[in-house]
DNA sequence: CGTAAGATGAAG
DNA sequence: TTCATCTTACGG
């Protein structure tokens, strides 16, 4: 369990979502890790009218423009929560969402936390209940507190590369990455 | 399958 | 004030 180091962030947001897939994201509480592989994002960068940065810095998107690392966590329709990890230099307002885990520890919990649905973790909000992740670590760092990335447990064998979802600007752009093991 | 749930930010 | 949004669970 070697957690990664933020200067994995610190780059080209499209490779970060291509080399983070396969990482382990856990979350750990009373001393038990909840999490699994990730194996499906979306890339989104500053200049891309579908991020929630194109139009510069709000109140809401301010951890995007923040250092590489940074948790950004964001309500989305009024009642979930979705979780993304910001890219490239400060001042740079990009970020990858975290949209799919397979759910490898603690799966118990996850389905306690996910209540009655056998989805557990195929879904960005999804996740973040699965896991249950509080929104609270919204602006802080990812691997200073309970909620970290570890090294890769498994290497892709093939990403498949498509369009993002539920968006309606910038579709053209293939910018959602993921693998099928 | 269609739709409601309702925070946030931009536009009117 | 109205509209659209990086989604999900529910009912028919």
């Amino acid at each position: 369990m070697i957690k990664i180091d933020l200067e994995f962030f610190n780059k080209n947001t499209l490779d970060v979502a291509k080399s983070i897939l396969g990482h382990n994201l856990f979350f750990k509480k009373n001393n038990r890790l909840i999490g699994g592989i990730i194996n499906e994002v979306e890339a989104y960068i500053q200049e891309d009218q579908a991020s929630h940065s194109y139009k510069g810095k709000t109140k809401r998107n301010a951890p995007m423009f923040s250092s590489p690392g940074t948790i950004y966590i964001y309500q989305i329709y009024g009642l979930y929560h979705c979780l993304n990890i910001t890219t490239e230099q400060e001042g740079r307002g990009c970020a990858i969402l975290i949209r799919s885990l397979i759910p490898t520890n603690n799966i118990e919990i996850i389905k306690k936390n996910r209540k009655k649905s056998t989805q557990l973790t195929n879904g960005p909000a999804k996740l973040v209940q699965g896991l249950g992740i509080p929104p609270e670590l919204n602006r802080t760092l990812i691997n200073k507190n309970n909620l970290f990335i570890t090294q890769k447990k498994i290497v892709p064998k093939k990403i498949i590369t498509t369009t993002r979802i539920g968006i309606s600007k910038d579709k053209n752009k293939k910018w959602r990455f993921y693998f099928n093991c």
